[in-house]
DNA sequence: CTAACTGCAAACCTTTTGCATTGAC
DNA sequence: GTCAATGCAAAAGGTTTGCAGTTAG
């Protein structure tokens, strides 16, 4: 479930721009999207929000979810759902979700988009197809697993 | 919402192979998967289940997509929440989902797998991952909506 | 015959909503 | 000052579960 750090200009400059206001509640949740270890489903959003403040509650991390949702800054993921049935929230970083979820660690990687390119031009050639936010998501067993798996047998 | 069907080779011969019970209930379940002109969640098969044979229970519908999924002969899809925050369910017809899914008619193409091959030789080669269940999702504008587009303006 | 499955109803968990109050701009 | 955003509590979904009865193998 640990995932690498992703550069990030700002998300909160970027919610500023659209015309949210900036209450204390969304700064935090802002803040805790910005600099999340792993990815964060609702719930934990709220457990950690509340800790920071006691009186953020839970209605509102969920309107501002969904707020940043329909404002195209942050998706919403299930990463196939491997470990549970929770959605998880990422800051989107440009229209593009790869996720690579180990089934065996519970790992999620995110790999260089540089096979992008490829796909779209095959996309929109083969199948006339303009694509605008893009999610691949592969489970299977990543190159740490594979090892131990091997050394086991 | 529409989705061009797909050749399938029996998922009843399926559940029976890893031993499930075929009772009447997931009997319907199954040619509802197998038959489906469109993705459906599971409200939808225990809908259409109940109207073929109105004993059919809800929760026996969620028990048996449950089920499925867990063995690995159905996926769950969210297609992106592009229509909602519905479930989907598919039968697997391979271990791989490929889904494009028009913003603005929300219908869902499912085109060809060519393009897998590079993709997997990527990230088996630079990521060292080695990928079971793959899902590629994109929502954007299809050709017949971008030709409507264009004539419109 | 027996373990697996089903129907039923209640519980559960997550998310949304109406309303009065607060606070950002 | 005004309108958006919040807290609260209640409702609304959607999904799961314990149990007693049923049925496929």
């Amino acid at each position: 479930m640990t995932r690498r750090a992703l550069p990030n200009d700002g998300l909160l400059t970027r919610m500023k721009a659209v015309g949210l206001r900036l209450t204390g509640q969304r700064k935090i949740v802002a803040e805790l999207l910005e600099t999340a270890d792993e990815h964060l489903d609702a719930e934990s959003v709220y457990k950690r929000a509340k800790a920071r403040d006691g009186t953020v509650h839970r209605a509102t991390v969920y309107r501002t979810l969904n707020r940043l949702k329909k404002l195209g800054l942050v998706d919403e993921l299930d990463l196939m759902h491997v470990s549970g049935e929770r959605h998880y929230y990422e800051i989107r970083p440009s229209t593009l979700h790869i996720h690579l979820v180990c089934t065996s660690c519970k790992r999620v990687d995110e790999p260089s988009e540089a096979f992008w390119d490829d796909l779209k031009r095959r996309v929109e050639s083969e199948n006339g197809f303009r694509p605008e936010v893009v999610r691949i998501e592969m489970a299977g067993v990543c190159a740490a697993c594979q090892r131990t798996r091997s050394r086991r047998s």
